[in-house]
DNA sequence: AAATTTCTTGACAACGTTGTCATTTACTGT
DNA sequence: ACAGTAAATGACAACGTTGTCAAGAAATTT
């Protein structure tokens, strides 16, 4: 031990810490031994003596089977660093049997506090009675709304999209949409009808067609054929709102088959804003993006904030989806 | 406490522990408490107490710039779970002194190993006085060769790409690579030289191009561009390598804005399987995958193997590069 | 019934920290 | 030079575990 450089270990402890009044020169030889050695304190013994953890505990029910969590751990990341946390990670893969397992781990851990975050926007019940108010939901919501979480606005990401179009003068509009089943599908639909109604345009059913058939977690695409149908009609829409980049991707090839130019032809706007593919389309694509990274970056803020008033303020917040404007839509002329 | 229920302290670990010989009532009792006061060992007393920690930390230089490293994740993740083990997860950034800052948090938890996990397989200078033969690289290895490390074996991939369309018959073959100063590039350049020569083909240089431009870290794509002045060619080629599924999705663009269509006039090959990519490309992609999962687990199985064993024995692994076969190919008749 | 053996249980120490309190050492003013 | 105060340091306990060793209780042997 640094003990060796003829202190007692309550003042190295001291120097380890910046604490109080170290003669200079005593700090200074032990800090020097201290480095010799590569001292760094232990966590462990500290988390027993003070019962105060720097380890933040993330839950997924499935890491990035999509890429989309990744973000929200990127977020957190980005806010933990800052003081000076870390990140303890674990994915349930959905298995519930796994998740309770998962609690237990992060509580032998002795986690500040838990941030869970879901694949999808959703209502997820959560739990376990040794964490309190330290668990935080990102990216779903708590069906008994006894939760702070985290969520993106997608009625107003939908209202987003639609309002794009809308004030450039398109007036058949297309869209391709994800399962129903998903409260993101929902909100958005509500948002664009919104958009509608405000803009005084009427709101043809025969345009929202399912880009995506199948059960949750086994979907298979089928926007190619879907939109390929949509725009062979005679009176065809002028611009396309997906649910999702992957769906606009398939529109981009139903198009091109059909010999039809984004976006002197078509428009076409998106939703999340896969980097992998909005940045790779050609001509790249406008689209909503979902706020993953600062939702995970908030969640961490809620955690760290002083006795987590903010999170018990706001049980529910909403963050906004922005707009990405790139080369895929063009004003009706 | 639980030892309420009467006994001391020392029968509640054994009981915790499923130790040796503890009379049948006790025990039951005993467990009752357990579970009626939601008990968990805490895993900090049991680091100090053994020395044991079944914690691993997992450094990358970026997470999840790109969707490319979250798969070692999910891949250490899979073989953690058998071992009941868990990760701390943080990035450097691709910034040196932050890294330091990381080795030090991983050693003040004492971490029982360090999965050192690179965005692209590149030789990267890793290490911390307090961490030995701990320490596993993922995607990248030691210049001076001193530490296990587990890449793809780029060059096989290379080869693999090739073979699959010579063997259809193609021997007008255009490349469109990514940036050279990759690790990746070279070797499968190689890789494909040698199926090339294999095949008695002679390697035509004029067909090699960039699809990427610009310095490591601010790339951009040029495939578009360059595929389409290719396609364009009196004797244009009738398949095409890609240096990443990216580049492929650009060749189909540019394949589709010349009327060509994929794969009737043209066979086109990826590399990655980046699944939001070769799986929605229409038709969808044959690729050469980055066996990025089974490179994270394999990290884990040296790790936990006795004594890192395997890890010494054998320095250097290469992971094959599995074939994906889906329809973007077709042979040349 | 006494002597053994085997089960079952508990007391204690130690892991590395740091808060509390006590002690030693160094300064201050006279 | 001396009391008196301030500065610097150390002794000790406790956090929750579990390995070691010892002791008490029950079962077995003679």
């Amino acid at each position: 031990m640094a003990k060796r450089a003829g202190v007692s270990i309550k003042t190295v402890s001291r120097i380890v810490n910046n604490d109080a009044a170290v003669n200079a020169k005593t700090r200074e030889s032990v800090q020097r031994h201290l480095s010799s050695l590569n001292y760094v304190p232990n966590h462990a013994a500290r988390l027993m003596r003070n019962g105060v953890s720097s380890v933040y505990g993330l839950m997924t029910d499935a890491v990035a089977t999509t890429p989309y969590s990744v973000d929200i751990v990127r977020g957190a990341q980005s806010a933990l660093v800052e003081a000076n946390q870390t990140l303890l990670i674990a994915s349930s893969d959905g298995n519930a049997e796994r998740e309770a397992e998962l609690w237990s781990t992060f509580n032998a851990h002795r986690v500040a506090g838990v941030i869970y975050a879901s694949m999808f926007h959703r209502a997820h019940e959560v739990g376990h009675p040794n964490f309190k108010n330290s668990i935080i939901l990102a990216n779903c919501f708590a069906p008994k709304n006894d939760r702070p979480c985290i969520i993106p606005d997608d009625e107003m990401g939908g209202y987003t999209q639609a309002k794009y179009l809308l004030q450039r003068g398109h007036r058949r509009i297309g869209i391709v949409t994800l399962i129903p089943e998903l409260s993101a599908t929902r909100l958005r639909g509500q948002g664009m009808r919104r958009a509608f109604a405000e803009a005084g345009v009427g709101f043809d059913d025969a345009l929202e067609l399912r880009g995506v058939n199948g059960a949750l977690g086994s979907e298979i695409l089928v926007t190619y054929d879907v939109t390929r149908e949509m725009l062979s009609r005679p009176n065809r829409p002028t611009a396309i709102i997906c649910g999702t980049d992957q769906l606009a991707m398939q529109v981009y090839f139903a198009a091109a088959n059909l010999g039809l130019s984004i976006p002197e032809h078509l428009s076409v706007i998106g939703f999340d804003d896969l980097k992998l593919i909005s940045e790779t389309l050609y001509p790249q694509l406008t689209t909503v993006a979902l706020p993953y990274f600062e939702i995970g970056r908030r969640a961490v803020e809620i955690m760290n904030s002083p006795d987590n008033e903010a999170a018990l303020s706001s049980q529910r917040q909403l963050v906004l989806c922005p707009l990405l404007e790139r080369h895929s839509c063009k004003p009706l002329e």
